[in-house]
DNA sequence: CCAAAAGTGTTAGCCGTACACCCATGA
DNA sequence: TCATGGGTGTACGGCTAACACTTTTGG
């Protein structure tokens, strides 16, 4: 049977936050289709066909879920990816048409970004969790098709999504933080360093971070005071975005 | 033969200022299917089924072409629908069955929008030119399939991108125009009032509205001095966005 | 001379930015 | 007692927001 129209995938770029070492994680699926390539050829976005009777929201739950072990995950739909010409080599258009079990010419995704919680990650919920792995940005450059512009579309949202609080960046980050893990977190997804002591001065005009009585234990220095995020108050704050940049 | 995954199109919101009534336009096409109907279910956006061959981007500047004879329009993909039941009505599947000369079960949608000079727009130049019509947003509800939820994203798209100077609100202007438009353009797309003097002062600050040493002519008022916008140094001023809101 | 829209300035309060030192803890 | 990161205040300049009257034109 011959196909007519282009393959419809969903593919998810998953962030999580290491807080340890405030940095920007994304978790990839290795394959094993290259062996005399270097570089990141063999890493792609988690994602899958989108079935004839699934919505693409479900599609890339799904996808989450069977991945992750996690539910209701905070997802965003940022782009969809359609150069004709996406699937660049041979071994990927096998790898892919072996993977699904169909002939493949051309498929068209739909990219989403997720946020989770680094900690809540339980691989061994996973289907495939050993070719799971997370790395950082400048580790993520030559992926499979166009997974690394992807990648970059996926930041571009998120930083937007985050300047109009169009998202939860609080979603990367257990219930109870510290202010310097939400700086280093602000910090790795605008791209730039922040004075620590303005941050907090804006940090206390936000009403929905709120401090609790309770403080960081077992580090070797002064204990940090932890901070909550209260979502039915940032929904609220969401009101009074006015104000156009000239 | 059976379908065995979803077809695949573009639609297109296509925007057009009305600078002597201070409105934002939407361009849509109308279809003689629902006899019985009362309301806007004739009313859709231009759109397409994407050929197998085509980039997702070049199918909407394709529809954009034939729809108003202009090329290079500034177009900006924002979401992709695929709700199975996007589909409402037997009559709406039968019309996209005839229309596209395929049988067709479901229709995942990536949608885009345009800005375009209402004056330019030239409807000779369409295919389709006496089936389109400019209507306004308040007139735009319970359109065919799920277009009014398509109309609801593109203008939250829209703002999002004014606010951030991700789009140029300047292609719906003419090159040479009065602060009057600009701010009832700004008002239409924030979907707010702003008041004139400061409104005005913000501006004098962005490098890239410069005077012309020329002023409207013919008008039963004091007539206002002309401005234009200069693109290289709108390009430059997007770089200094940087704080997020609170 | 009238109607209509253009154009203009000041004040008060808030926000962004730049910048350097003491504090609490575990080792 | 030391190393480590936590926590804090001030001053300046620029921005926002509120607010009302005069000017220029065509009719």
């Amino acid at each position: 049977m011959a196909q007519l129209i282009p393959y419809l995938s969903v593919d998810c770029v998953v962030f999580g936050f290491d807080a340890e070492r405030q940095e920007l994680n994304i978790l990839v699926y290795e394959r094993e289709i290259f062996n005399d390539r270097s570089g990141n050829l063999n890493l792609k976005f988690p994602g899958s066909i989108v079935p004839m009777e699934d919505d693409l929201d479900d599609s890339a739950q799904k996808v989450l879920f069977e991945l992750t072990g996690l539910k209701n995950v905070c997802l965003k739909q940022f782009h969809a990816f359609g150069n004709p010409d996406r699937i660049k080599f041979d071994e990927e258009k096998k790898w892919a048409e072996r993977h699904y079990g169909v002939k493949i010419d051309r498929v068209v995704t739909i990219a989403y970004y997720a946020l989770i919680r680094i900690d809540k990650h339980n691989p061994e919920q996973s289907r495939i969790r050993d070719k799971l792995k997370w790395i950082t940005h400048d580790r993520a450059e030559n992926m499979a098709f166009d997974h690394s512009l992807i990648l970059e579309y996926a930041l571009a949202a998120l930083k937007k999504d985050v300047l109009l609080k169009d998202v939860n960046v609080f979603e990367l980050l257990p219930p109870k933080f510290t202010l310097a893990q939400l700086q280093s977190l602000y910090e790795a997804v605008m791209g730039k360093k922040m004075d620590k002591r303005n941050f907090r001065k804006k940090i206390s005009k936000a009403s929905y971070i709120k401090a609790l009585d309770e403080k960081q234990r077992g580090v070797a220095h002064k204990p940090a005071l932890l901070f909550y995020f209260d979502k039915d108050d940032f929904e609220r704050s969401k009101e009074d975005i006015n104000t156009f940049f000239v």
